[in-house]
DNA sequence: CTTCATGGAAACAGATCGGTGTAATTAATG
DNA sequence: CATTAATTACACCGATCTGTTTCCATGAAG
């Protein structure tokens, strides 16, 4: 069992892999930290020695899963709409498993962990996204179109839970599509023969 | 301990009920089949005699649950829109804890789980709601806006969560008229004074 | 009164949980 | 090599979980 490893992975890093695949696929109650351990192929001392808890390793679960968004150069409207066809992409792939938020606000229901102010500030995080691409198409009420449009992404990640649909993602886009219409942002200018851009 | 009980309620029925308040306020896996039968007022003895195991309690739970949608006489898009006036009542009175049947199929993990197809059967009734609706409001593609309202209301849920604000559920409310309008569903006709109806 | 079904109280079984204590072993560093 | 820190293996704790079992109280029907 003590096959050359990759040296790469610290044991820290190793248990957090470990533990957001078994945290995510099967969630968090019903994976013990033994079982994190054992996936990690570290001992549960040591396990113990970085995450002096359970709900420590919640939070570091959570908090590693803060995905800052990128800065991208693409044209704004795309941008946003290209959110929905990430979320199709991963309906389609057949490990999703919801929202890992929602998931652990709704597995852990206790408001006051720590998990439940993570949750909250990435949901924030995405929503502020949102509106400051809004900003940048000079969007009507930017601020309650990014809420919006944020309910449309929780939306989909929901529904495509206990549905399997992966169209459900497209659904939702067209949805957004509509919202961005309603409150002036324009579509992309296809006139020019610039629709090189394809799919 | 043996006070002149309500006699109205049989076991089944209080078991049931303190299911429900026990099961949606801590979760299902939180709340262990001692503590449905102590809120119940009843042996563990009889709560197996009445559900054979958890799994049976959480699904007559789950489907007992299920409020059909009783048909209403109210305008079409008003029915529609009060779904989300309804929500915001809901997530205002701070026992809001999410919906139960996808917190269900969150908890259970388990896709074969019998909650897994009571939460999808409850989701496509309510889908199934919304088309009539509005198909009888002659919208364009009933169907897929069906689908997009049921987004809605289930990211206004999963939204008001994490958030705890009610005022989501008015945002939501608010695209779902956007995407009626969008969908040739024409306001209600306010013009004759017949305004009356007042709130 | 006898019979039988229902249900209460409580102990129990077997498993799993989060978390700790400890002694031996390994790996890096001087 | 010697020292030290990290890690392992493993037993163990108390609590809790689902589910079963045993014994006893009740109460209605014959």
């Amino acid at each position: 069992m003590k096959r050359a490893f990759h040296k790469t992975a610290t044991p820290a890093e190793r248990i957090l892999a470990a533990a957001d695949k078994l945290f995510y696929r099967q969630g968090i109650r019903a994976v013990g930290v033994d079982a994190v351990a054992a996936e990690a192929a570290v001992s549960k001392r040591t396990l113990y020695n970085y995450y002096p808890s359970k709900d420590d390793l919640i939070a570091a679960y959570l908090t590693a899963r803060f995905r800052h968004l990128a800065p991208s150069d693409a044209p704004a409207r795309e941008q946003i709409l290209g959110n929905f066809d990430r979320l199709e992409r991963m309906f389609a792939d057949g490990s999703f498993r919801g929202c890992p938020y929602v998931n652990a606000v709704t597995e852990l229901g206790d408001p006051k962990h720590a998990a439940a102010g993570i949750a909250l500030q990435f949901k924030e995080q995405r929503r502020l996204w949102f509106r400051a691409l809004l900003e940048r198409l000079h969007a009507r009420d930017p601020d309650a179109l990014a809420t919006q449009l944020q309910i449309l992404v929780e939306g989909a990640l929901a529904s495509a839970l206990v549905r399997g649909d992966p169209a459900l993602a497209r659904s939702a886009r067209a949805a957004a599509e509509v919202l961005l219409d309603a409150a002036g942002v324009r579509r992309p200018a296809r006139s020019v023969r610039q629709t090189r851009r394809a799919r």
